[in-house]
DNA sequence: CATCGGCACTCGGTAGACTCGAGTGCCAAC
DNA sequence: GTTGGCACTCGAGTCTACCGAGTGCCGATG
């Protein structure tokens, strides 16, 4: 429906846009020579554009700036592939190869290699567990009446979860349950397996009946709250000049739930990119989110994302997620 | 060496720039009559005030602002205890009264609390566990040659280790470890048990070894970064004009290292407040640290603080931050 | 001798007038 | 369809003047 010249000139607006935060007038459009009209001509279409709802105007004799759906249309059709750059892969490499162990650390320091890759705040969800098997199970006694039920998956990861214990459990019972448990649950997908009350124990049945209940409640609840990595939040600070906007966007990156909803949200669109109300939050009319899914053994099992402003580095924002979330996909994987 | 007038000009002084934000003229000082004497006083006191370091100018023809010692005199001669409030009494109650068993959980959650209670960023550094017992071992193999060790203290935390397994190590080698640690391990405070090595059999020594080594090793770097939870960063967007200053003070809150070591500098000090330059860091000269310790059994366990601008409301922030400490220290104590 | 009223002076902030420049929209001409 | 020309708009910056809240100093006073 956009010819070719409007296509063309909507795609500089944009970028001029993105690069100098300033309105872009006819002129602009036209000075390097690309597009071979006069202004007059590009104001046309720049006032075709406006009412096919892709530009704006901030005041009449201002210059036009992108509108949602002006980025929309520029992020569809990004050319530049890939645009991370030799120093960006290279610190990439480096990160994962240096990356050690612990699951937890390793997440937090990606959401931070994320963030200054791009200059924005950066989100990595946890790997989920569905595709997870039990290493080791464990029921411990805290003290008189509480106990803790441990699940270390296969991925370094731990489950952790409160119960309470009945004034009946003794020792002797705690250790009988880890003994089922490790025979029930060691090697099975997490969440899976129903577990089996022995019909003769009584006490043991029953602790063993609240480890189960633990377990499913709380899969229910996924994902919880800790699943969830910021990293730098201070580089918002500088990306509006409005300092209302910049707390609104540091309480929403403060709610974990949300920024889980709006990155699991943003997975189902195609590009992987909400752009200012396409992300739902009211707050946000002024950011746009880039999120790519990580995958271990073709199975997605998180998300990483980028938030910035709605004048984004789009292009740089897509290579430095898709490159990351790859690589750390293929990090879990070997793990 | 300040005689009472000087103390109650500036008292006066700094108590009305904290509220106002603006520099404050002789005339406010005498406006409400709680002095008796003239402007004309009241600024050649201030003159005085402003030779001994108290006080500053912005520029002539300004009112009077604290200096860090200004605020330091403020803050040692407060008059007003407990300054909570009926309303924030009752909402740390109905908070403890309601928190439930999971350590990591509970934490991140007292520091939302301590923000909301402050309106200042609030910082809550998890319990050491030099006091703690240990209730549970567990070592487990994740993949081929990665394990992880885990050690489950009386109060719910989990300390985990990745350890390397060696090729020699077959699942048996494990589970003798296991069986080894729990022996040595359970019901002796963390850290202080040295382990005992088999000499009859050099695979589960030397896995032994390996984990005595991550458990001290570990031990040395603490704090680890996870151990800290910050929580209200957004509400310092508004406390500054500088949208600069936002962006250092936010980026320090995301180093968890040198929070730990702000808060840890200043509860060697004296009323437990580290007022501008006495934080020691450059960024942080327009904040100010108010920390208290929390304890577990007469021992000191860990520490939570508020960070505001230095014209922060101190008598609130002090009476905030003890209320709380003093709550999350019975609870800790009673789970 | 501390206190006070008076006075000259300073300086930031606000409001108004003016200009400049980057835009636009429209129109008539090519 | 494209173009150059033109009138118009409006924000941003500059300059000016002025107001008001301050200060510092000084001489007077109990």
């Amino acid at each position: 429906m956009l010819d070719d010249r409007k296509t063309t000139i909507l795609k500089k607006v944009v970028a001029e846009h993105i690069e100098t935060g300033q309105p872009v007038g006819s002129s602009h459009v036209v000075r390097d020579g690309a597009i071979d009209v006069s202004p007059a001509t590009v104001r046309a279409d720049m006032a075709t554009l406006e009412r096919e709802g892709y530009l704006t105007h901030p005041h009449t004799s201002a210059g036009r700036v992108p509108t949602d759906l002006g980025y929309r249309f520029f992020v569809d059709h990004l050319d530049e592939t890939s645009a991370l750059g030799r120093d960006g892969e290279r610190r990439v490499d480096q990160f994962f190869a240096a990356a050690h162990g612990e699951l937890e650390r390793m997440l937090r320091d990606t959401s931070q290699l994320l963030a200054s890759l791009t200059d924005y705040a950066a989100v990595v969800v946890a790997p989920t567990h569905e595709t997870l098997t039990v290493c080791s199970v464990l029921v411990t006694r805290l003290a008189e009446q509480a106990g803790l039920l441990l699940v270390v998956l296969s991925n370094g990861a731990i489950d952790k979860y409160g119960i309470e214990l009945a004034p009946s459990v003794t020792d002797a019972v705690v250790e009988s349950a880890n003994a089922a448990l490790r025979e029930q649950l060691i090697g099975t997908t997490v969440g899976q397996t129903p577990l089996r009350l022995p019909p003769d124990a009584p006490e043991l049945a029953a602790l063993l009946g609240v480890c189960g209940q633990a377990m499913a409640g709380s899969t229910m609840a996924r994902p919880e709250p800790n699943d969830v990595y910021v990293g730098g939040t201070a580089r918002m600070a500088e990306q509006f000049e409005a300092v209302n906007t910049v707390r609104e966007v540091l309480s929403i990156l403060e709610q974990s739930l949300v920024v889980v909803s709006l990155l699991s949200d943003a997975l189902t669109r195609e590009h992987s990119v909400a752009i200012g109300g396409e992300t739902g939050v009211a707050s946000l009319a002024e950011c746009s989110i880039v999120v790519a899914p990580y995958t271990v053994g073709n199975e997605v099992v998180g998300a990483i994302g980028v938030l910035g402003p709605t004048r984004m580095n789009y292009a740089h924002a897509l290579a430095a997620v898709a490159v990351v979330s790859q690589r750390l996909g293929r990090q879990l994987s070997a793990g």
